[in-house]
DNA sequence: GCCAGTACCTGGTCTGACAAGGTAGCGTGT
DNA sequence: ACACGCTACCTTGTCAGACCAGGTACTGGC
């Protein structure tokens, strides 16, 4: 259906946070705060400002909605969820996912299968 | 020992094909044509426009060696092998990927240990 | 000699990550 | 009430890496 039919891993690479950040969001609504530090801690990106861009284009292509919330102590907070759309790429990610991780795989055992 | 401490993760992601073509040059020498076709099977790369420029850096950085090799038929191929730093290098890279890997599947798996 | 095939390499363009800096709401202390 | 600091948001400019398209050269077959 969608126009931008991503060949496969040669694109996953690219959005391999991207790809982590729905995956966050599968399970409960976040902050950006919230995934900074969760992506932080596993050295998946350095700082905020991977995080806010690459937000906005989520939310740009509709794979994720948002909702302004208040906080228990400080400013408000838009928590980000995934949308039907956000679920869907997640599932395209994460077969991609196992195919590269399988492939960086194989090649780091390094059998020679190459004739 | 090296200047350029690379943090970790954050900069595997983007030399992910760099890791994957010393890895390649583990075993035996290799010319590039042989490597497009092994990166291009696992969809890795899109194309020789990936891996020259690649390889160039690689040799500016004293990763490879390379030494021209007649060919049964055709011109002439540039053989690139792994050095010692490449070795290391390479070395590096196998434990970050490791971590990287690790990393995104316990994401993905998504128990949700961040509260 | 010409053509096709193999192999090399080089621009120009785009995307995504990064660092640094800037705005604003909220709570606390005085 | 005001200042300060914290949390949370977002933007701008820079850079690296991947990609496409195009270009050169050597080889062998016709």
């Amino acid at each position: 259906m969608a126009p931008d039919e991503r060949s496969s891993l040669v694109h996953l690479r690219r959005g391999l946070v991207e790809f982590c950040v729905l995956a966050l969001l599968r399970e409960r609504e976040r902050y950006a705060v919230e995934l900074v530090e969760v992506l932080s801690r596993h050295d998946l990106i350095a700082g905020e400002g991977t995080i806010y861009p690459l937000l906005s284009r989520l939310r740009a292509r509709g794979l994720v909605t948002s909702a302004w919330q208040e906080s228990p102590s400080g400013p408000p907070r838009r928590y980000y969820g995934l949308s039907g759309d956000g679920a869907h790429a997640l599932a395209r990610f994460t077969s991609d996912w196992a195919a590269l991780s399988r492939s960086v795989d194989e090649i780091t055992h390094e059998e020679g299968g190459t004739a």
